[in-house]
DNA sequence: AGTGCCCGGGG
DNA sequence: GTGTACGGGCACT
């Protein structure tokens, strides 16, 4: 009996089977029953290229020859698709299975009359999403039949009759989710899951309740329970902070030490590694937090406790206790330490609470799972949507290629005018690169080497049709329509409502696509890189930021500065107003007023300010401060250097300040966390060439057994002592306060620091030594 | 003093 | 495994 349903897709997979490959889709109906989708109808495909139209004949005949039901081919058909706009002849060939379309494309380049092969690359599940109407994350009509097969993990199981079609609704069905947390017992170092046992393991679920399990001699019974709890509780999205990385391998091996399986899927099976490096629980939505929590640039170093604190979740200090002090407290009362994994899942659920929405709405917009969309890199995400529009367009989707790197010239960047300067306003261009790319058609399927009927790139003198709309046109322009939409809704509704949250964090994946789409297109590794078209777009922006420099000038207004797609200028309103509409009316952009600062100062450097608003917040860009490479102690100072010049415009006092400053490190009264230095790892170890503090440190982490992944930050010191600073550098959790080489900090971290901002005052780095050391500070102001 | 390596933050 | 522009520290010559 067939009948229709409501869908709402969890998970994807792909099953060989003997009986026939099928793709199972798993979600949620709208009776809130979990359920499972099989489809055994659609079929893998995938585009050939011939080398010549007789030898496109050629393939096609001998491939329809053999071409059947039962046959690992298929279907063949002779269609027309665009490659880079261009229009051309293929085949689309339809295979029984992935196998046979691994075969085929195999004896097909063997025949020697291939050019090249497409989509042949994509996953069956990745096809399934960009050939049909499915999207992960929302809700579809489908009409299935229900069949009886009761090794799934699920209230119903169905056959799909028809293809699902999307249906657009905005409500998010109530998931079950839970948030786990684990700590494990090191002596020394990083815990390792060949010595290591889990002590404590704490679940959070969506009701709110907790539940912890606790090492009793062994940790098999708590991994035991675990799977048991996950199985009863039967969550559709289960969280973690650090799973992907971390957590999942641990579990995986702390089970197999006791002869377990970590069956914890909707089919009995295990948690494995799958694309983009992220786990995959079949049925099930596996989120590791920390992949959202990498792309947020404001928090320096992702650990839970920062990202607590930048999210204003409070715990008790003690929750955020790190390895070694685990020890500590657990030899001491190992009740504590399950205290701590309970509060730090409770954190972990207020961020996974943050972070879902969000979650959820960018998997539904870029058509990737939910489990995936986070652990894949934005490029990714870009090109996974582009992919979905590109196949609705009938343009196939190139391979990836390994590419030489070329460098091209990007923003313009204007020489500041040193000083400090009253009332400026920053007046930028809004989402400049993806309206120049609407604007002039910029795409990898427009670029041309006609004449007619062609936008001109400035300098680069690239050309591109302006009909038809180009991929990234057409793409772009859905993207900034349905922001534009949501804020629209967005207006109506009050903050409280359900919908609003859900409705933001649409808008904010869609703003995070749209920008970074000119950044897939100067990407080497991109499907559709095209240097041309990134080119073109820095081509443009530099032309339109010279034009409005110009027109700002003839205008009478005094610019201070301006980068890629902003300018400072000295704030007249009504000359500012004129502008605006000029840069409208002749550039055809909008410009926008974006600030106006009371005060700002400029050294000679670009990309380096520090500004006071309206307010009194302080906005500070590239200085020191604003880096996370510096010791808090250097960052200290120059902030408060920068206060006093932007609040009092007082060099005196900034000296005095610093000398202050100096003067308590003398006397150790600067805490040690405040001199720690953090870089990041961003290569492994050996292939550095040269040598340098960080790496040193980096070294004796690792040989002190600490677990250091690329990308990790690596906080050290520097220690006493003659050499150079790589051998002086210490990891600061090593480091005893009686080592540090206080000279260092002063000389090489407050002094240059400070002096970067005094000097526009004429104060050097030997006068802020002068003063520190003793000399008169009267006496130097007298000079 | 000049060059190369390396890193981070920002438009 | 988004882009380029830029400043600045350090090692090395």
């Amino acid at each position: 009996m067939t009948e229709i349903i409501k869908f709402w897709l969890i998970d994807i997979n792909y099953q060989e089977s003997e009986r026939g490959d099928e793709i199972r889709l798993w979600g949620i109906d709208d009776k809130n029953r979990r359920v499972l989708l099989l489809e055994e109808n659609f079929k893998p495909f995938f585009y050939v290229k011939a080398k010549s139209p007789e030898a496109l004949d050629i393939l096609f005949n001998r491939l329809s020859t053999s071409a059947g039901p039962l046959k690992p081919v298929i279907e063949v058909k002779k269609v027309r698709r665009k490659l880079f706009g261009k229009n051309i002849a293929v085949l689309e060939v339809k295979c029984r299975s992935e196998k046979d379309m691994e075969r085929t494309v195999e004896k097909l380049i063997e025949s020697g009359l291939v050019d090249e092969t497409f989509e042949d690359d994509l996953r069956v599940t990745d096809l399934y999403i960009i050939d049909t109407d499915l999207t992960p994350s929302s809700w579809h009509t489908v009409t299935v039949e229900e069949v009886n097969r009761p090794e799934f993990k699920v209230e119903k199981v169905y056959k799909v009759k028809s293809l699902l079609k999307r249906i657009e609704l905005e409500n998010i069905p109530e998931l079950k989710y839970i948030v786990f947390s684990m700590i494990c017992l090191s002596q020394y170092g990083s815990p390792n899951p060949e010595r290591d046992p889990i002590i404590s393991l704490s679940i959070v679920n969506d009701k709110g309740e907790t539940v912890t399990f606790k090492y009793n001699g062994s940790d098999k019974e708590l991994i035991e329970n675990f799977i048991k709890y996950v199985n009863e509780y039967d969550p559709d999205i289960i969280l973690s902070y650090g799973s992907n990385r971390i957590w999942w391998d641990y579990l995986l091996k702390r089970a197999q030490r006791h002869g377990l399986k970590l069956k914890i899927d909707r089919i009995g099976g295990e948690p494995h590694r799958s694309v983009y490096g992220h786990f995959s629980i079949t049925g099930r939505a596996n989120i590791d937090l920390f992949d959202f929590i990498e792309d947020l640039y404001e928090i320096k170093v992702k650990t839970l406790e920062n990202v607590a604190s930048y999210m204003g979740i409070e715990a008790p200090p003690e929750t955020f206790a790190g390895d070694d002090r685990i020890y500590a407290i657990w030899t001491e009362n190992p009740e504590k330490v399950h205290e701590i994994c309970r509060n730090r899942a409770k954190v972990i659920m207020e961020i996974a609470r943050n972070i879902l929405d969000f979650a959820i709405q960018l998997s539904a917009l870029v058509y990737m799972p939910l489990d995936v969309v986070g652990a894949a890199a934005v490029g990714f995400r870009v090109e996974y949507h582009l992919m979905k529009n590109a196949h609705k367009r009938g343009e196939l989707i190139p391979k990836r290629e390994e590419r030489p790197y070329q460098p091209y010239k990007g923003g313009l960047v204007l020489e500041p005018k040193p000083g400090i300067h009253e009332n400026i306003a920053v007046l930028d261009f809004a989402s400049m690169y993806p309206h120049i790319m609407m604007k002039y058609n910029i795409s990898p399927d427009t670029l041309t080497t006609e004449d007619e009927d062609v936008y001109v790139a400035p300098e680069v003198g690239y050309k591109f049709k302006k009909h038809p709309p180009g991929l990234y046109k057409e793409t772009l322009e859905r993207l900034l329509k349905a922001r534009k939409e949501i804020k629209e809704k967005l207006s109506k509704l009050s903050p409280d409502d359900p919908m609003y949250r859900i409705l933001d964090a649409r808008q904010r994946a869609v703003k995070v696509i749209a920008n970074a789409n000119y950044g897939y297109a100067g990407w080497l590794g991109a499907r559709w890189y095209v240097k041309e078209v990134a080119e073109a777009t820095t081509a443009w922006g530099r032309s339109f930021i010279s034009k409005t420099v110009e027109m700002a000038e003839k205008l009478g207004l005094t610019i201070i500065y301006g980068d890629t797609d902003s300018i400072f200028v000295k704030y007249d309103p009504e000359k500012v107003k004129e502008l605006l509409k000029i840069v409208e009316e002749e550039l055809g952009m909008e410009m926008k007023p974006d600030k106006i600062y009371e005060r700002v100062l400029f050294t000679e450097a670009k990309k380096r300010y520090a500004g006071l608003l309206k307010d009194g917040r302080i906005d500070i860009v590239g200085l020191e401060v604003a880096r996370g490479d510096w010791s808090q102690l250097a960052k200290k100072v120059q902030y408060e250097v920068i206060k006093i010049l932007l609040r009092e415009k007082s060099p005196t006092k900034a000296l005095d300040c610093t000398v202050k400053y100096i003067q308590a490190l003398r006397r150790k009264e600067v805490p040690l966390e405040d001199l720690v230095i953090w870089k990041t790892v961003t290569k492994d170890l050996e292939e550095y060439k040269a040598r340098a503090p960080h790496v040193t440190a980096a070294k004796m982490l690792i040989e002190k057994g600490y677990r250091l992944t690329l990308g990790d930050k690596v906080g050290y010191v520097i220690v006493k002592g003659t050499g150079k600073l790589y051998e002086r550098a210490v990891p600061y959790i090593f480091a005893k306060y009686d080592d540090i080489d206080i000279d260092y900090y002063i000389e090489r971290q407050i002094v240059p620091a400070a002096a970067r901002i005094l000097k526009i005052f004429g104060i050097r780095e030997q006068d802020i030594l002068n003063a520190a050391s003793g000399t008169s500070l009267m006496m130097f102001m007298k000079l």
